[in-house]
Order: C-alpha cells, then sequence, then structure tokens
DNA sequence: CCTTGATTACACCGACCTGTGTAATTAACA
DNA sequence: TGTTAATTACACAGGTCGGTGTAATCAAGG
C-alpha cells in the first residue's frame, strides 16, 4: 500500500497520527490499537518505537512545544498578532483547545503531564514578556502574565463555545491593557499629557472596590 | 454503619460522591464502582437512581450550574470580587480547573455535555453584563466577554500552574478594562476631563498593528 | 402479620484497554 | 548469497469498564 516506509519516520509516522487522534478525540479515548490501525502498521511496530503509552503521550506534548517564529515585525504587531493567529485557528474545524491544558484536565495526577504544559505556558509568557520589555513597558512581567490570561481565556471559552470572536475580544483587551501599561520613563511620576486611549475615564464606581 | 441512608437524599449522596470523584480525578477516570464503593453501597443501588453513567455525568453538571447569588454590593465591588473568591478557590486543594472546561475536553463529541457547558459560560457572562449596565458602561456585552475571558483564562493557568496570584493578575487587568470602558453618557463625544486611570500613555508603537 | 419497595451481594456479559510473546515475512546490505 | 534488522499477523494475558440479571435481605406501613 504505502510505496515507501521510509525507514527512519516511523517513528514520525506514529508520533503525526498519534496527536492528531489525541488532540481531537482526547488522550484517554484513543487507545495504541487505534493509532497503530490508523498508520496501518501492527500494534507491536508501535511498541517498537515507544515502549509504552505513555511514552508516547510524552513525545505528543513535547512536539506540541512549539514557540512562534522569531519575526521582525514590531513586538507589539507581534503581541496583537498573536490574537490574530488564534482567531484564524480557532476558525479551524480541528482545533479542540489548548493541548497541555487538555492533557491536564484528563490526566490530572500525572506529574510529567504538568512538568511539560507548566513549562509551555511559561514560555509563552515569557515570549510575551521579552516583547513587552522591547515595548520599554513598566511592569513587563505583569503585563505578560495579562496577556497569557487573555490568550488561555479565549482558548477555554472557544473550545466549549466555537465562536473564533473570542479572539478578537481578547485582542480588544489586549489592546487596552498595552496602550495603560507605563513605560519604563514613567517611573518618575510627572508628565501627563492629554488623555489618549480611546476614551479613558473611570466608570462611576469602579475605581476601588476591594 | 450509617445509622439513616434517610430514603430520598439517596439520589443526592451519590451526586455529592460522583461530583467531588469526577471533578477531581476526571470524569473518565473514574468508574461508576469507584463512585458505588466510596459511599459503601452497591452498584445496582446507583444504577436504581441513574440509568447510566451518562446520565450521571449529566446530572453531576447540572449540580455544578450555580450563579454567585444576588448581592447588595456595588456593582463594581461585585465584579471585582470574582477575582477575590476565584483566588480563594484557587488556593484550595481541591481546586481542580473550571468542570465545564473540563468535561467538555474529556468528552468532547458529547453534544448534551456542551450544552450544559456553553449554558453556564454564557449565564455567567450574561451576570457580568448586567453589572456592567448597572454601571452604565457603553459596551457591557463587549466588556462582558473580556471579563469571561479573565476569569477562564486565570482559572486554565491556575490547573496547570497551581499558582494562586493567577486570579490577582486577572483582577488587575479586570481593573483596567473597567476603568477604561466607556460610560453611555460618553456617546456624544467630547467631555474629557483629566486623566484620571492610574497610568495613561499609549506604549510607544501599541497603537495599532492589524 | 404481611406486603411492598428499596437495597444488597454476587456473578456475569461483552467490550475495550495496555502490553507481551512468537514465529513468519520482508527488505536492505554485505 | 547470506545476514541482519524491521515489520507483520495473531494469539493471549490481565485488567477495567459500563451495565444487567437474580435471588436474598431489610425496613416501613398497612
Amino acid at each position: 500500500m504505502t510505496p515507501l516506509p521510509a525507514k527512519q519516520d516511523m517513528k514520525e509516522r506514529i508520533l503525526e497520527t498519534a496527536d492528531r487522534l489525541f488532540y481531537l478525540r482526547g488522550i484517554r479515548a484513543v487507545g495504541v490499537d487505534t493509532v497503530a490501525a490508523e498508520i496501518g502498521i501492527s500494534k507491536r511496530t508501535l511498541y517498537n518505537h515507544f515502549p509504552s503509552k505513555d511514552a508516547l503521550i510524552a513525545a505528543y506534548l513535547q512536539r506540541r512545544f512549539k514557540m512562534p517564529p522569531l519575526s521582525d515585525k514590531s513586538p507589539a504587531a507581534q503581541i496583537l498578532g498573536t490574537f490574530d493567529s488564534l482567531e484564524r485557528r480557532f476558525g479551524s474545524a480541528n482545533f479542540r483547545g489548548c493541548p497541555f491544558v487538555n492533557a491536564v484536565a484528563e490526566l490530572g495526577e500525572d506529574r510529567g503531564v504538568r512538568r511539560i504544559a507548566v513549562a509551555f505556558k511559561e514560555s509563552r509568557r515569557i515570549w510575551f514578556r521579552d516583547l513587552l520589555t522591547q515595548l520599554d513597558v513598566a511592569d513587563a512581567d505583569g503585563i505578560a502574565t495579562q496577556l497569557a490570561l487573555l490568550v488561555d481565556g479565549s482558548i477555554a471559552q472557544n473550545l466549549v463555545r466555537d465562536d473564533p470572536t473570542m479572539a478578537r475580544a481578547a485582542k480588544a483587551a489586549a489592546r487596552v491593557l498595552l496602550a495603560n501599561a507605563g513605560t519604563t520613563e514613567d517611573q518618575p511620576t510627572k508628565r501627563d499629557r492629554s488623555t489618549r486611549g480611546a476614551r479613558a475615564r473611570p466608570t462611576t464606581s469602579a475605581r476601588k472596590s476591594h
């Protein structure tokens, strides 16, 4: 059937298929037999490349650990562009939420899964933080966390609602957060030009609450 | 052993236990035998109260469908207070993310589960929106969505990171979004008092990107 | 006392799961 | 050609799962 098993990429083919099935149908919902059958190989071959399903799961998550590539666009464009690519992915029929969050939800007690998921979340936060630093944002760390919340929030919402406009809402919020982030030169107080950001008057009683 | 089975609340005891186990360990990870054993009843009794595990799952999610109670606190205080109670729940050892998101992640294809999850998410968004309307926020609908993103984002982040300060970050972001939300009286343009919101100068290149 | 209904213990079914053992087959390479 | 390594088909072990069937037990109310 398949003209060339091509030797070396057998492992990659297994990973590709496992990725697709695990992600779309859920990890616990897909057995190793299903993965093997989907490729058209024997279960034995799969176990010749991965010692256990746990190993396959770990490799699947590692493979998903891809950060956005370096870009020459402006930091702000890259940050806001994140939400545009999110919206694109939301529109695809193959979108099923964040694979790391899903994996933790499915296999909560598993220590290794948690480790990979945490590393991924943190690396994206750092990605935001570095771009914010380039923008001379004062609290780059804090804003980066907030942006990460918007990303994961829109992903979770879209998982259940299947409404790609969630990405646009997140982008709008991100813009506000960016526009209201102080720059490092702000530190010595003072200097207040006229209010710029679209509308910037506090809602009557939204000043202090807790 | 148990002095009084009390007849009628057998069903409730089953639900209580199923809730705890499903939520903490995952739905697929907990069998009906486990639920029955945990209560000390026979599997047969469980099936006398619920026709199938699917029915038990549905009842579990329905039971989780609780909205925050009516309050006499100011709308802004209620909105921001949401993130305080989130932080409290994050700190608890029994926190394991959003049961609805987790259920959809685990049982994606299931139509009924999705319906309940969507209804829950939407009802919380509406809760936000009504409070925002009381604050005369112009785009109450949009801001409500953004707040919902922050809630679900902090929940997802906390699920994998186990870091309750995520709630504080979400609250900070929510404050900024609130402070920058226009009121309905803003509509006819004009009227700009001095800039109030903490710091409100746009980051150098964060004005436009896409 | 007797009836009624809930609960129990327990075996059992068929399906699916991860993982292994084994002998035969294939293909590359010397 | 012979050697080696990968892959195949297939059976099987041991476990868990959702769900049912059945006969015995228990408790309450008439």
